[in-house]
DNA sequence: GAGGAATCGGAAAACCCCATCCACTTCGTC
DNA sequence: GACGAAGTGGATGGGGTTTTCCGATTCCTC
C-alpha cells in the first residue's frame, strides 16, 4: 500500500520547471477564477500561465484537483474569519461581522462564491476546512443566542441560504451594480436580530439603471477575451 | 409601411399542420423551460415537440422570440398579481402577498426565475409587460408607506434586488429542498416592515442533509434525458 | 557533456450546441 | 386527383470545450 503523497512529497518530487509551471498555473486559475467564476474553460487557465494545455490536465487531472489546490488559501481565509469572530467579546458585533466578512469574500471573488455553494466530495482537504467552519459557525450562533441578540429561532442553515442568496445577487449584478448585495445583508442582519434596531442606515440600493444593464449584461455571454 | 401582423393574423395564416407543430413547438418549450430553465439547447425542445430543428428555427428564429411566445400568458399573472395587490384594501397585506406570490412564481418556473432577472431589448411584449409591472409596483410601494407599515427607506430596486437572492436560492436548492426560498422570503419581509412583528413563525429552515445534497447536485450538470 | 527520463506544447479526437441549407413531403386548392 | 406552394426534418458547417496522444524539448545525473 503506497502512502498517499503529502502536497509537499509531491510538489518536491517535481522537476524544476515542472514546479515552476505548476505554479504558474495556480497562480492563472487563481486569477481567472476570481474574475469569472470556477466553470471558466481550462484552456482559458493555461493561456494566461502561458503553458500547453496538457502541462495543466497532467498536473491537475480534474477541474476539482485544480479548484483544490487553488482554494487551499481562500478557506484558510473562511476558517480564519471565524476564528476571529468567536474572540470577539461581543457575541452580537462577531456575529454580524463575520457574516458581512464571508459575503464580501464572496463579492470579491467569484470563484469563492461559486465555492461556498457548492461541495466536492472529493476535495478533502476542503470539505474539512469546510467541516471545521461549520463548528466554530454553531458556537458562534450559540453565543449571539445566549446574548439575547440573535432571534432563537435562527438556524444554522441559515447561514449557506444567505449565502446562495448572495451569490444570486453577485452573479446576476455583476460588475454593473457592485455593492447591490450589501443591502441585502443589511436587511438579513436587521432580521437576524432578536431586536431590530430599525434606526441604522440601509447602504443604497442600486441606482434603476446600473440594474438595467446588469439585466441586460446577463443575456449575453461576454466574449472574456484573454 | 406595412402594419405589424398580430399574433393571430401570423397564426391563421399558417397551414393547419404548421399551426399544430407550432402549438406542439411551444407546449414543449414551455415545459421545459420551467424544468430546466431557459438556457435549454434549441434540439431538446425539438426533440419534446416531436418535430425537427428546423421547424422550431422557422417558427420562432431567435431563442428570444420563442421565450417571448412561451412567457406571454406567464407575465399576464405577473401583472395580474400586481393589480390584485394594488385592489386589496390592506396595503401591507397586499404587499407582503405580492412579494410572496412572485417569488412562488419563480419557484414553480425556473424557466420564469430566469426571465425575471433578465431582460430581452428585442422582446418588446415582453418589457411592456414587465414595465406595466413596475409602475404598480411603485403606487403599491406609496400605499404601503403612506399606511406606515413599510419603512420609508424601502427602495423600488429592493425588489428585483429580492427576485435575484430568490433565484440563487431557488437554482442553488433546486429539489433537493424545494420550500427554502420561503425562509429567504419570510426574513426579508420581517425586515421590510417599519415595525417587525417578530412574532410570527419563520417557514422551517431546510435539514443540513437536503442541503448537502443540493450542493452536491450543482457539481455536476444532470445528464437530462429527454 | 551525454544519455535517459521527465516534461512540454500543440494537434487532434470526441463531444455538444447553434443555425442554415436543401431534397423530400404534405396541404389546400382548382 | 394533380399541381404548386408551404412546410418538414435531417444533414451539415461553424464554433466551442474537454481530454488524450505523441514527437520534440528540457532537465538532471553520472
Amino acid at each position: 500500500m503506497t502512502p498517499p503523497a503529502t502536497p509537499d512529497d509531491a510538489r518536491q518530487s517535481l522537476r524544476t520547471d515542472a514546479e515552476r509551471n505548476r505554479e504558474r498555473v495556480l497562480s492563472a486559475a487563481r486569477s481567472v477564477f476570481c474574475e469569472q467564476g470556477l466553470e471558466v474553460p481550462m484552456t482559458v487557465i493555461a493561456r494566461r500561465a502561458g503553458v500547453g494545455i496538457a502541462t495543466l490536465y497532467r498536473r491537475f487531472p480534474t477541474r476539482e484537483d485544480l479548484i483544490g489546490a487553488v482554494f487551499a488559501d481562500r478557506m484558510d481565509a473562511y476558517v480564519d474569519a471565524i476564528t476571529e469572530a468567536l474572540a470577539d467579546p461581543d457575541p452580537w458585533h462577531g456575529f454580524t461581522t463575520y457574516i458581512e466578512r464571508i459575503c464580501a469574500m464572496q463579492a470579491a471573488d467569484r470563484g469563492f462564491a461559486d465555492l461556498l455553494t457548492l461541495t466536492f466530495p472529493t476535495a478533502k482537504a476542503l470539505e474539512a476546512k469546510r467541516t471545521t467552519a461549520y463548528h466554530g459557525w454553531l458556537e458562534l450562533i450559540a453565543h449571539a443566542k445566549d446574548s439575547g441578540q440573535l432571534r432563537p429561532d435562527f438556524s444554522p442553515e441559515d447561514l449557506p441560504v444567505l449565502l446562495m442568496a448572495n451569490a444570486g445577487v453577485i452573479t446576476a449584478t455583476g460588475d454593473a451594480a457592485r455593492d447591490t448585495w450589501r443591502r441585502l445583508v443589511a436587511y438579513m442582519l436587521q432580521s437576524y436580530a432578536a431586536n431590530p434596531a430599525r434606526s441604522e442606515e440601509l447602504p443604497p440600493a442600486p441606482a434603476p439603471r446600473a440594474l438595467y444593464r446588469a439585466m441586460i449584461r446577463l443575456t449575453r455571454t461576454p466574449p472574456s477575451r484573454d
